[in-house]
DNA sequence: AGGTGTAGTTAGCGA
DNA sequence: TCGCTAAGTACACCT
């Protein structure tokens, strides 16, 4: 039987079908069935990426059923020889698995995970833009890093030379997102008459196309952001050509 | 050795390196790698949903190395048994992990898989509402679904009782993001006088509080859409109260 | 708990 | 291939 202070690692052939948000069914075929101790199923086989072809996510119960209990009818497949019943606990999702033949059927206890430690995505891009401010333009000064407003806070805000607030959102890769985004915050500011006029500078590793010409549009920059150039410049030493 | 033409299912306690986009640290412990016949990698644990907390995903190569040839100088495990360093192909991404001791190491054939079906996401509110797009209002017609324009399809163009254009944007769970996108299309819409007035319609299973200030100040209406009611109403008769 | 924004997003479709 | 959009998105953060 299953045990739920392990992990169940499964190889069988099997089928599934998941009903909630969406249908989706699985013809049998040989895959691999992960069953964490927190009754959460995935379903895998080489098809896809890190996705699972299917799931469930916890809160779910699984509940294993006699085989001539399942509802199905239309019934093409040979008889299973063990049938899962996972239901989701706050809502109707069910995910039924059939299996027809086991090769292998393990049972582990993981313990506790001590979690994955992240270091380095848009914070850090804006961490360095924030120090080397003058990227923006020579003479420029910083404000502040994510600059509260009411719809949310502007990733960093600046002066430049000539004294006008300059608004900047940053990104990794710069959609058209992005820009409305920056849309939003400049009309906000711009309506505030002690930081009016505000610039909007659209900055991020990559831009797309349609991005870049729509932030043009709405007059705003553009600022390709070099990570590793300004990773090399983190010692505060703005490169001033 | 490690065989291409099947899936790896190992537990170990091991530790993991990310380095690409980001630099993610896994400290050791128990848990499941998940090796696919592409070399692509899994590392389960009991820990989050159905993303693995480290993967590698494919194209990508791996290197069973000698545990003393690793680079990390600030070791404080004890000596890895087995270190593989999974590089993708097109990239200079790495995952690099060191087992420490094996509880168990299976190969499996898994064969071709069918693939998973799928039916009943955004695409059918869309072919409801283009089947019962008198929902929108009594005497309004179907122009088309999908609608071609520059900047992106339209879900559905429709044409109300006073001839007048009528976009549509539909969404499973209607978001300030949707209400952008139906403001994008109606501001170039309108911008072809053989088209112009457009008027906006935002429809949705469900529709946020803001989303919906946010689309009502644009000019547009809200549209709640019943998938059930839809369902059943699918013959094409439309209930006219 | 719900909304918003990010993701090493992934996946799918169309130009 | 690039670009856009949806996803049973997951996940973190904030109100």
């Amino acid at each position: 039987m299953l045990q739920w202070d392990a992990v169940h690692i499964i190889v069988a052939d099997c089928s599934a079908q998941y009903s909630g948000r969406l249908q989706a069914s699985l013809p049998s075929a040989r895959r691999v069935l992960l069953i964490k101790a927190d009754q959460s199923v995935l379903i895998f086989s080489e098809l896809g990426s890190y996705k699972p072809l299917n799931w469930m996510a916890a809160p779910c119960t699984i509940k294993e059923i006699a085989p001539d209990e399942t509802d199905r009818t239309d019934r093409t497949d040979p008889a299973p020889v063990r049938v899962l019943r996972v239901a989701a606990d706050k809502s109707d999702d069910i995910l039924e698995i059939e299996i027809y033949r086991i090769f292998s059927d393990e049972t582990f206890d993981l313990g506790i995970d001590p979690g994955l430690s992240k270091d380095g995505v848009e914070d850090h891009l804006q961490h360095y833009l924030a120090k080397q401010i003058e990227r923006i333009g020579s003479g420029a000064r910083l404000v502040s890093r994510e600059y509260p407003t009411p719809i949310g806070p502007v990733d960093i805000m600046a002066v430049d030379a000539e004294g006008n607030h300059v608004a900047i959102e940053i990104k990794r890769h710069g959609g058209i997102d992005g820009v409305e985004q920056l849309t939003r915050y400049c009309k906000l500011l711009n309506r505030d008459p002690l930081i009016s006029p505000v610039r909007g500078i659209f900055a991020a590793q990559t831009i797309t196309a349609q991005a870049r010409t729509l932030a043009q549009d709405r007059g705003f920059e553009c600022l390709i952001l070099d990570y590793e150039d300004m990773k090399g410049t983190d010692d505060g030493s703005l490169r001033l050509f």
